[in-house]
DNA sequence: AAATAGTAGTTAAGCGTTTAACTATTATAC
DNA sequence: GTATAATAGTTAAACGCTTAACTACTATTT
């Protein structure tokens, strides 16, 4: 690979030169530069970004952080959105992302993440930041690193989906259907800050409209899958006479669904079955799915946008982007209530 | 951050020293290294992974690459699982990923990752490479750095799913079956020279079969979306009379099976449906679809630990995944054979 | 005519590592 | 008792870039 001392040499100038014409540093003959950005041209020079970090402390990475306790990050389905959104940013900008997932445990991330963090590697970083066991941007990891949460770890500049507006329509939209005996599928709201709140909005939402939350039949043992929602739905069915099952995810909801009509019941006729996140499958799934949409594209998006605010010396406002409610199929009214 | 010179005062030994301890050069008495040791303890020193770099031409960093032409790569289901695969085995050797999704056009990826190619900051690559436009793995690109393809680029080390045999076996399966009017749902197969070897597969196991291949519907401007899926098998369903419909993807045969029963018809009892990948849907739409799961995280794996046999100066084996064929509820007998 | 400002470039230090080459001490062989 | 090898550490160059500080020349001001 050519360096900069070859370019000098071939257009009889010095490394300083080069390295200022590139830059676009003032004070050069139109000549100069021609003879330098041809000498450029010729040798194919691109320049040595290890060197370039080492000597000017930026290397125009971007990291970002998808931290997970228990299965893998990948079958989450925001991490591939708010990647893509992150990823239309900085590709924009001409900045590169370096991926990784760390495993949290109670002593905190993992020591190769620990690493990269302090390596000198990462102009700025995005992390989801959602899980209370050890916040992945805490500040004796990131030390002078300009970074940006996605979630409700603790941390001056955030983006966060309104999960207590999401989770406040959905079930404003349950109740107003007429439900009153309402289970709700969930997981251990202690692995989850937004769960926290979409917990928050469902509660809210029922005693406003008059109706006895803590009384709602719950299964709060699962674990986003598809198998922990038929499990939720089975035991939920089997104790209890509910018209409807508020489930804390899609994939929870899918799972619910099949096994309400394994069961004999049909979906929604006898019981209405609602979802949160809308990933793809929600909407092929027959019935479709009715669910919240929490635009997390626009979460990588805004996350990327303020980090660069930041890299920029500026400070950016912490954002709160609200979701959208997607009625589809899988909602209707109570029997009783027809 | 500390550095190695704050390190080797603490300790009372030279920067050479520290260094060597580190990386665990022999000839060192327990007592210099406990020294060392306690000195880094003590002031949390990280290596700068700039200067790393630099001074011996190390990143940790394995770049991997997902060329996209028209849409935005991450809604091909590949990318994660191929993501997911390849991070484990990163992780493993404290290795850090950096994702480019360089946009290809007939002049080749764009400049910004011709510049990350050769910044000297990535160890490896490991691309996805089935795109005949311009190989993101060209020599003249990468230099010297070591790389893995994963498709049919042509180059040295590759792993590929085996869509000969996946694609075969799934027309073999729909023949078997005894449909012998069979519609086919594509796209244009000059994008992907996956789909090429997918279609010599359909067409050979049909003509082996004793059908006519080439008289078969077809429906080739797909764009492997739910909606080019449905727009095909209207536009064959209102020309021929098939009694199955092979999609070279399973969002269009999602899409397909929709618009299959939007049309009065139902699958599997009236018209079969099959796709290809194995997505998440497939399993949860009603009907399940059948289709091919082309194990792609085993890609992501195989692909990483071949760059790794690279980057230890072995030659590694390139590698075809086989496919697996996922029978489930869209595919039946023809009603004629009942 | 001297001082100042603007233009056009060069020199050289520094970023934090790695590592070849070197020194110095101690152990082993013959 | 000297040569050789093994052990234990240091010195200093190199990696390729950025940039502050400097030189040198020309144009303008006073």
């Amino acid at each position: 690979m050519p360096t900069l001392a070859e370019v000098a040499q071939k257009a009889g100038v010095s490394i300083a030169t080069v390295s200022k014409v590139l830059s676009n540093t003032p004070y050069f003959t139109e000549e100069t530069r021609r003879k330098v950005m041809s000498a450029v041209e010729e040798l194919g020079y691109l320049p040595n970004l290890a060197a370039r970090a080492l000597s000017s402390g930026k290397t125009h990475l971007i990291g970002v952080i998808f931290p997970y306790v228990y299965e893998g990050i990948f079958t989450d389905p925001l991490v591939q959105y708010i990647l893509e959104g992150v990823e239309a940013e900085c590709n924009e900008r001409g900045y590169n992302i370096v991926l990784s997932t760390p495993r949290l445990s109670p002593d905190g991330p993992e020591e190769n993440y620990r690493r990269l963090l302090q390596s000198s590697y990462l102009d700025g970083i995005v992390a989801l930041d959602n899980v209370p066991l050890s916040s992945v941007l805490s500040p004796s990891l990131r030390k002078n690193t300009p970074a940006v949460a996605i979630g409700y770890g603790d941390h001056p500049y955030f983006v966060r989906s309104d999960d207590l507006q999401g989770s406040t329509s959905l079930m404003e939209h349950v109740v107003s259907l007429g439900h009153r005996h309402i289970g709700i599928l969930t997981v251990d709201e202690s692995l989850h800050y937004s769960i926290q709140n979409r917990h928050l909005g469902l509660q809210t939402t029922a005693e406003t409209a008059g109706l006895n939350y803590a009384q709602f039949p719950k299964f709060d043992r699962g674990d986003f899958s598809i198998a922990s929602g038929m499990q939720g739905a089975a035991e939920v069915l089997n104790q209890e006479n509910v018209t409807a099952l508020v489930c804390i995810n899609d994939r929870m909801a899918l799972g619910a669904i099949q096994q309400v009509q394994k069961m004999g019941f049909r979906v929604p006729d006898d019981i209405t079955v609602v979802g949160y996140d809308d990933i793809l499958s929600a909407q092929l799934f027959s019935p479709a799915l009715t669910t919240i949409d929490q635009r997390a594209p626009e979460l990588g998006h805004q996350a990327a946008q303020m980090l660069f605010a930041l890299l920029n010396n500026e400070i950016p406002d912490s954002v709160v982007i609200p979701t959208r409610l997607c009625i589809r199929e899988s909602s209707a009214p109570p029997k009783s209530s027809r």
